[in-house]
RNA sequence: GGUGGGAUAGUCAAGUGGCCAACGACGGUGGACUGUAAAUCCGCUCCCUUUGGGUUCAGAGGUUCGACUCCUCUUCCCACCA
């Protein structure tokens, strides 16, 4: 039971710092029912959870299940100063009211994978806001600069000349002082965080809190280009609110490398069953083009339902496999005679008449499933379906 | 505070008076091939009903027939020295 829930603990993390308390807090549930803190952190500047964040609320479900409560811990305080790991120099300062958005959201999300009883939202500006200009410059004196340098980012940037800003050094900082309030005894985040997760553990002696969180880190999801690293900014995301439809294509659009790494981090499927899967895959008896199915169907059902997900698929075949029109397609309609790059600007599918023009040359415009090619065409009244490229549809009725 | 360097399209990055809507790379996008996969190949990639017109190269002025390129000021960034 013991080594069923560290095996479960353990799969697809990237690397565990201090396992072995991990095994002490376990066991100390097994035995006596103890339960114990497992903290993660998250930063409301955006109001959508893509599947990037699900790896790490997986996981902490995972705790949830051996006896860990959820420290989920919102950086309402330390959004105002911005990750440096990622590539923004500023950030800008978010209202009030959309944090409290965002938060809302944010939480409604999370607790599609989470258990809500076993959690608990803390707000580090409760805290970290009455530390005062003391509390900080103490937080600041017990860390050198050279320490400070040592981090990846800062490093690399420094290197390459890219400004840093003082208050960026003050994020790790303020990271490591959370799990001292919050006395954590686990915390987990992606191997980029490992640097701040580090902090933690050393500020929680320097403070003395009497214990050192163990650090479990997760690997970093990559989006759907397959290289970067999944985020909203870069548009390669698929969030757990996209439509069935959507977040269906998306997965399947991922190449078949990336599928395993997908399947690894997202699916509930054990390793020895990806295994055999891959196994399949690999001497031919399984269709790369099923199995990616599968996950689709898997992922698109955990945040909707079986029959949804279904229907997804089921859309998906008519549209691409059989180049049927969607089911649904958005529908616009205008009076009096349109030119036909206008119509395409007008129906959302084309960023301009420029673009139009060009793909019309290009032959990527359909009317009706017919191709066109003359760029003067005029509508006139009637219906029609537009389509650009493989996936842009509209419906525009003229009359 | 001093000295020097820099700011170019989504990103990186050429361009040092006309040949510049601006090389190239990446990204994005369309097409071919497929499994809407990857890889590969070809096209497109500021806006405008376009053999043309308009607005761009941090911002504001100026020199010039003509400026991304020269001058002045402003803003921001970097390095070295203090």
């Amino acid at each position: 039971m013991l080594q069923e829930a560290l095996r479960e603990i353990d799969r697809g993390s990237a690397e565990i710092i201090d396992n072995e308390r991990i095994e002490k807090l376990l066991k100390a549930y097994f035995e006596e029912g103890k339960p114990y803190t497992v903290k993660a952190g998250f930063d409301p500047t955006a109001p959508d959870l893509h599947l990037g964040h699900t790896v790490l609320l997986q996981k902490l479900a995972t705790f949830q299940k051996y006896g860990g409560i959820v420290q989920f811990l919102i950086g309402n305080f330390t959004a105002a100063i911005g990750d440096p790991s990622g590539k923004s120099a500023t950030r800008k300062v978010l209202s009030q009211e959309d944090i409290k958005k965002n938060i809302a959201s944010y939480t409604t999300q999370a607790f599609k994978i989470l258990d809500k009883s076993k959690t608990e939202i803390v707000y580090n500006k409760d805290w970290l806001e009455a530390l005062g200009a003391a509390g900080m410059l103490e937080l600041a004196s017990t860390l050198t600069v050279a320490r400070m340098l040592e981090r990846d980012d800062f490093s690399k940037r420094h290197a390459s000349n890219t400004p840093i800003a003082v208050s960026e050094f003050m994020y790790p900082l303020l990271q490591g002082y959370d799990s001292v309030h919050l006395k954590s005894d686990v915390e987990i985040g992606g191997t980029d965080q490992k640097f701040n997760l580090l902090m933690g553990r050393q500020l929680q002696k320097t403070y003395d809190v009497k214990k050192q969180q163990a650090v479990l880190m997760m690997p970093i999801l990559e989006g759907l280009d397959g290289i970067q690293k999944m985020s909203k900014s870069l548009n390669n995301y698929i969030g757990v609110t996209d439509e069935p439809n959507d977040m269906f294509g998306k997965v399947l659009s991922i190449s078949d490398d990336l599928m395993w790494r997908f399947y690894e981090l997202l699916s509930t499927k054990s390793l020895e069953e990806i295994a055999t899967i891959k196994s399949g895959v690999e001497d031919g008896s399984l269709h790369p083009k099923k199995v990616k199915e599968e996950l689709a169907l898997e992922i698109t059902a955990r945040f909707h339902n079986d029959e949804l997900a279904k229907e997804a698929k089921i859309e998906f075949d008519k549209v691409h496999v059989k180049s049927q029109i969607p089911t649904d397609i958005d529908e616009y309609s205008c009076e009096g005679e349109v030119w036909i790059a206008k119509a395409l600007v007008d129906c959302n599918i084309e960023p301009s008449t420029s673009q139009a023009r060009r793909d019309i040359k290009q032959g990527a415009v359909k009317i009706n499933q017919e191709k066109i090619s003359d760029m003067q065409l005029q509508l006139c009244s009637g219906e029609y379906i537009l389509q650009v490229g493989k996936r842009k549809f509209a419906k525009l009725k003229v009359n």
